[in-house]
DNA sequence: TATGAATGAGGTTTCATTCAT
DNA sequence: CATGAATGAAACCTCATTCAT
């Protein structure tokens, strides 16, 4: 890893669990092995950092998301309740590629922290924690709708229930201390769960 | 209000916007009119001030949860769904005692955001957001429950719902911005029509 | 003196030997003998510590010259060449209050150094060293020539060479190191004979 | 233009117009387009650049000088006031040659500044704004006078108010802002009426 | 010739805090 | 109760400069 993306790294770690404010380039700095002067050769300056990490996340998700539109559910002749609520596309995209993606949980966190000082991130804090995932959702349950898994009218309560349970999920133990797999485990298992026990 | 008050009251509303580190005491200060020296009458240091919203915080909510457990709710002959999504302890107490409150809610965004930098706001966080409520809806519920509302085995998975739902819009509504009469109408709304539509 | 009036003194002196921009915070503060934290409780920053110098000489400016237009030169009776050119008015306000006082010269010179990078400054400095001395002198010697030292018609050419004279011998004598009575003594002396040998 | 030459004349741009101290290595590389890094091959170090641009103007005043002691002033038999006051020799020299010339100029103006700072630069600014324009004018005045245009005895008084006159112009008129034609146009007019309406 | 990367020194400013009055 | 004055520590950032490539 060359030196500016140690520096990202880092700011992120930082950023993530204490806060833009309360870390100052010192820390960055002592962190990464580098003089403070060192460090504004490679970003303008500490705001720089942030919007850097920022559009980095803009462009991951933007990604992502590309990818989830393209790729089509395969049909599956008989879903149980609890393929439904595993539906590989979440599970691979929601969670793998998201919610336990090392960047982007850290870049969640850091997005909840600062939606209160930075109206950019507010937005895209909005964005990424809500309306993304609302829209996801709604299109993959469309789809298992259109595959005869439920009524066409039952979809948008089912999503609404499926969409607050995972945030509140997400808040529960998605969101602090490190990401081990044991919170990740616990954190599928209490999903898949509480859908069973719900769906329908 | 005496110097005291109007000093935890400038600091709460500075905090809870901006976050505990953002604010200086000068910016206090200005703010209440009297010079920083001023302050180190009242609080011991900066901390001080953070700790005493805390506790009376926590006294405000004791204040709220014996209360609650206190009033029996008046058995009503028939329910009807919009009765039960409208129940008149979460009403009064989650919305009109809690979350609607101008202290609660200042109180509720400042932990969300300090909860990352301060163990002691963590854990009163994730009692008053989430343990907390959770309980009051099972207390809420079952006593539903005995009045022949929901048969009993159901309590629980409704208590979830319930739950995920009034994280997820207390997450959507009320957390930046101003507590606007609208923002309240609205959250109050979207409470009761999303249960009325899913409930049992 | 107090340490506000303390720190303007010391950073005159540097601001008016080095300019604004070579003389650092911690200069003044070292030679003030206080640390730099404190210069930020009598000034809001480097800026303002330049501004409180000019509007200062501002104020010392305004005092002269109301002065003057008040006070009415006797009229005497046979002048001689080297009255003239010694008039008490140029001598006792535009030497001795103005460019001999040492507050005053020293302004000059940080206004002739700060005039390249600062465009209050600018407009002060072409007030004051060219402007304000023009009419000074002409009001001086529009009155002499009402006593009939001089035709009305020769004011105007005498005043443009005095005018002259005097910018010329500031530039050469008094902008650069210390105001000693020897430099004083010998643009005087310059002034004087200047005139004496070219007045009429 | 070679990349050192392109340096020294952006630097000489930026520190006539904002002093040595106040232009920065990277404010002068920017302007060219080359690297902090790159300079450092055509200069020792931020000093050699104003060193240079000094050692160049040296050389370029010495030129003129020798230029002016060559060439005689052809004697015309009958001069008229104007005549003398805009001898060609003057005109030529001082106006053309040095004041109006670009990089003279702002060398000047550079001089200017840095004479507060820099002994070496004030001792080059006495001699070129002092002390050489003094004899070159003496130099002009006594040829004219031994073409009959003065008595002798008065081409010393002619040549001081005639220095004053033009250094106070010259203060006034050309050390600010861009040398444009109207300008230069300008100080040449007044020039010459001020010497017009007060020869002999 | 030119550059990318690094650095030590120093710049201005803000911060929470203290203490005598 | 309140303030004026001071301070040490630390914040962000810029500077001229170096050196291997």
């Amino acid at each position: 890893m060359n030196t500016k993306d140690k520096i990202m790294d880092v700011a992120l770690h930082m950023f993530s669990e204490r806060g833009y404010e309360a870390v100052s380039i010192r820390d960055i700095c002592g962190s990464v092995g580098i003089k403070e002067s060192t460090l504004y050769y490679h970003f303008k300056n500490k705001k720089d950092i942030l919007d850097s990490l920022v559009n980095k996340f803009k462009d991951h998700i933007d990604g992502l998301l590309s990818h989830i539109s393209e790729i089509p559910e395969k049909p599956s002749k008989k879903l149980k309740k609890s393929d439904v609520a595993a539906s590989k596309l979440i599970d691979t995209y929601m969670m793998d590629s998201y919610l336990f993606d090392p960047f982007c949980n850290l870049m969640i966190r850091l997005m909840m922290i600062e939606q209160f000082h930075n109206d950019e991130i507010r937005v895209l804090y909005e964005k990424t924690l809500f309306t993304d995932p609302y829209n996801i959702y709604m299109n993959v349950f469309r789809r298992l709708s259109s595959q005869g898994v439920f009524p066409e009218e039952q979809v948008e309560s089912i999503v609404r229930r499926y969409h607050a349970y995972m945030t509140m999920l997400t808040f529960k133990h998605l969101l602090n201390g490190d990401l081990t797999d044991k919170r990740k485990k616990a954190y599928a298992k209490e999903v898949h769960e509480l859908m069973c026990g719900t769906l329908i």
